[in-house]
DNA sequence: GTGTATACGTACCGGTCAGTAACATTGTCA
DNA sequence: TGACAATGTTACTGACCGGTACGTATACAC
């Protein structure tokens, strides 16, 4: 008689998924520095082992909540509200209808990937390198935005919008009242101005 | 016979004074949590206690750092590169031309007052309390100079302008290749298509 | 049953952190 | 000379930090 039923309908949940929902959830609201290794593991109900067993250091941790908040941010990006776009303007403007709503919101954390940033200055922080390298490709994507909006220099207006989110980011934690507002107005004075009309 | 000349030409240099520039220096380079107290009064030259006969506390410390940041800030705000403008306009984009110049530099760190809303999230961490309100304090300058260039809406022109500052405080950190060398253009763009024509 | 591999916990390490106590030294002014 | 204020010197605290040596429980293979 073995195990009847359930081959694993109840999940184990291995001890370095939980690790990196908890560290996800604690570097995201307090920011990498401020939160301990003894904090994210208290928090996923394991302990520290099991945390230097999956991952080689705090710094590589990190760089593991980089990549997940990554693939997290592409998906809302590209899906802005759960819903797909075929026009660029209005996939553009989903989105950051849905960021400022949330910016202005209590409590309101940015950009973890940015924000890492901030917190790493030094170039060669594991978890700075993948944040790097996404602001790259988001550049890249919204400059190809840009483009398919028919704008006159689809890299002026790409950066544009770059600068706006980033603004959006940074400035929603700021203040719940903050310019974050604005954002939606601007981003449409923004690309109408950059679209070439007659 | 008393000191003969130069009043205090070699100045002592009040230990706090001292105290005061490190920090300022390291806390702006590196960032204020990567920083310890040690580190800052071995660069200035003095001892632990001369630094907490002076503040309170590390977090003190980091407030008076914000303040100065902030007096600093106002200066070459207000006289970007140097010079006065009495055209609301100029002004404005004089100081994003200083500004995303420099944002392009190797090392930049963008805004020390942004970078520790970054750094402490919560809401009563005495630095943090400097850096909210002088944002403040920010977003209503920059509305009154937009109403000083004749935008139809100044508080939208306003904090297009202060979204746009702060995206280049925070992406000048990112690559020295990025989107702030397009911010001037962006500025132009903004003021243009938000200040009434006919 | 007895290997053996995997997954996890207990207990601990040395270092660094912010902050302080007690005392010695200096320079200034009167 | 004497008093005061500012600073340096030394040594220390307790908490916390990232990281690890080592023992333990379970499961599957033969």
């Amino acid at each position: 008689m073995k195990k009847a039923v359930e081959p694993s309908a109840e999940r184990p949940v291995r001890a370095a998924d939980r690790i990196r929902a908890s560290a996800s959830e604690l570097f995201y609201r307090e920011g990498i520095r401020a939160v301990g290794v003894d904090e994210v593991v208290e928090r996923a109900g394991v302990t520290k082992p099991s945390l230097y067993r999956s991952f080689a250091s705090k710094d590589e941790l990190a760089a593991a909540y980089m990549r997940d908040y990554e693939a997290n941010f592409w998906e809302k990006f590209e899906k802005p509200g759960g819903k797909s776009y075929s026009d660029a303007r209005e996939h553009v403007l989903a989105y950051i209808r849905v960021l400022s709503a949330n910016a202005v919101a209590e409590g309101y954390r940015g950009c973890g990937l940015t924000n890492a940033t901030v917190e790493y200055p030094s170039r060669d922080n594991p978890a700075r390198q993948v944040a790097e390298a996404h602001k790259k490709l988001f550049r890249r994507r919204l400059r190809e935005l840009a483009g398919s909006m028919g704008a006159r220099h689809p890299a002026v207006l790409g950066d544009a919008l770059l600068l706006l989110i980033e603004g959006i980011y940074v400035t929603g934690q700021q203040s719940e009242d903050g310019p974050a507002q604005s954002a939606l107005t601007v981003a449409k004075l923004l690309i109408d101005a950059s679209v070439a009309k007659g």
